[in-house]
DNA sequence: CCAAATGAATTACGAGCGTAGTCTAAATGA
DNA sequence: TCATTTAGACTACGCTCGTAATTCATTTGG
């Protein structure tokens, strides 16, 4: 219990990526799936996920002689984190800036576009 | 000419947010003004301008006995750096869900939900 | 029962970052 | 002219990160 939300580095998020889509799991399992996706080494997944235990960003369950891994922060939590801090970092806190760049910079397609309308009307009806 | 877009750290983007503001600037000035906004000492804000310098992020044009700096990287094209490296990072490259996100856990007002309608409309007839 | 395998803990090591301090060369004021 | 100021260059230092290798304690296969 020191810190309130872990800061989660960039290798380390594929790890939190997939104790997000499945948990607990050992550090087997974990560093299997990890390298589906990438050519870490197993020695280097071990790291980040002792790491990520030393931050309390995962929780570690002794099974037997080993351990079984869950992330402690939410996905939800971290994403929160993440968007807040763009936000404040590069667009000064303010959304719309953020969308207008979005608008201007990245590719939106029609699909894009409407479910952004959707959600729109979703967010209008619920707030009131 | 050696990196295509030098990366930014959190400090050093304190320096590129007053050379955005106004540019070109003496060292004192960028001191004085970043220091308007925290309590960096002088030093500190002065090895920052020189780690952007030496990252080729500014530019310093030699003005008798010393430099005016400049933004070499264009603000927009950072904040499209930086949007774009939290969209594939944390939200798997989907603007959606970085949008669900926002109307789940950001307060958006009606002036903001008004504000991005507008924005959808004049994508969508631009785009078409 | 003992050697090999395995999971975890510890250690490594260079780059970047936050946060300065020191050194140097030039300009300037007395 | 000479000491002082000042701007920039170079150095420092502990921390995190990316990327592992090494050591240690068990377990387990033979």
């Amino acid at each position: 219990m020191s810190n309130l939300t872990p800061t989660i580095s960039e290798a380390e998020s594929h790890v939190m990526e997939v104790l997000w889509r499945r948990a607990p799991q050992s550090s087997e399992d974990i560093v299997a799936a990890v390298q589906q996706a990438s050519d870490w080494h197993e020695k280097t997944i071990r790291t980040l996920l002792g790491r990520l235990v030393a931050k309390g960003a995962v929780n570690a369950e002794k099974d037997g002689r080993r351990y079984l891994y869950s992330p402690a922060l939410a996905r939800k939590q971290w994403q929160s984190q993440e968007s807040h801090s763009l936000l404040d970092r590069v667009f000064g806190g303010r959304l719309s800036p953020l969308l207008a760049h979005f608008s201007e910079h990245e590719k939106l397609g029609a699909k894009d576009i409407a479910e952004l309308r959707k959600l729109l009307d979703a967010i209008e009806k619920k707030g009131h």
